[in-house]
DNA sequence: TTTCCCCGCGAGGAAAATCT
DNA sequence: AGATTTTCCTCGCGGGGAAA
């Protein structure tokens, strides 16, 4: 493929993020700090102006822990990381925790900077004429995302091959089954981190082995430890 | 108080199991 | 086949108590 040499300006390219009310688009410098931001990561942020949050760093933006574990992602893509399609959960302030794709990676050029792009979770495509073997497949996973469950299996429910599977669930949900999976354990974890359960019992409860793979899935998506979330939330 | 121990929790390595 | 996730396990930390 032919590369085309367009050059555009991160001013314009905020400008056309600006129009994506689903999507939101963030550079950063070497130092964290927000250099450009879209309206949908401003409106979120419960803030009227760009300039609110322009000059910025997460932690001054985002609740003290949280804003910490965005600095830390961000240190290890300066680093060279690149993440792509990474199902994450997003808390602002005054905002129910929303569900996103997740990509990030360091920016070509002098000075080292990022850019980040996480778009909201679609509703799944219900038209779709695969939706309805894999609504039998979703069924499955969530009443019973509480124990081990295998891809394999959940491909013998749908009646498709493991590999038929994950297409037929990206083009329909956007997500891998293995995605959409924990997806269904870490939302149903942080609605029991609302009681005072243990954390290693809701770990237990939501289908990881142990206490362990729980905060280390937990942190992944969330950002913040079981126990940080909780503290959080109250 | 201070010391000691137990617990709950988080981090992360290594190897095996699974997924993409 | 290659990448990711899970499992199993060990370690360290800090917050209670209980015991001294």
């Amino acid at each position: 493929m032919a590369a085309i040499d367009v050059t555009i300006p991160p001013g314009e390219l905020q400008a056309i993020f600006d129009a994506l009310p689903d999507v939101v688009f963030f550079l950063k410098d070497h130092e964290g700090r927000y250099t450009h931001v879209n309206l949908t990561l401003v409106r979120r942020l419960g803030m009227k102006d760009r300039s609110e949050v322009v000059g910025k760093t997460a932690l001054q933006v985002f609740p003290p822990r949280l804003g910490g574990a965005y600095v830390v992602q961000d240190r290890r893509v300066l680093d060279g990381e690149i993440i792509e399609n990474q199902l994450e959960v997003h808390l602002y302030p005054n905002r129910t925790p929303g569900w996103c794709l997740t990509f990030k990676r360091p920016l070509a050029g002098g000075r080292r900077s990022l850019i980040g792009i996480s778009r909201d979770l679609g509703q799944p495509d219900s038209r779709d004429s695969a939706f309805g073997r894999l609504q039998r497949a979703v069924e499955t996973m969530q009443a019973h995302y509480g124990e081990p469950l295998r891809v394999q299996a959940l491909a013998a429910i749908a009646e498709v091959s493991v590999a038929q599977l994950e297409r037929l669930f990206k083009r329909v949900f956007q997500l891998t089954p293995q995605q959409m999976l924990t997806k269904l354990r870490i939302e149903a974890a942080m609605r029991l981190l609302h009681t005072d359960a243990s954390i290693a019992d809701i770990g237990q409860a939501c289908g990881f082995s142990d206490q362990s793979a729980f905060a280390r899935q937990f942190k992944a998506t969330v950002g913040v430890p079981p126990r940080d979330y909780r503290a959080l939330r109250r």
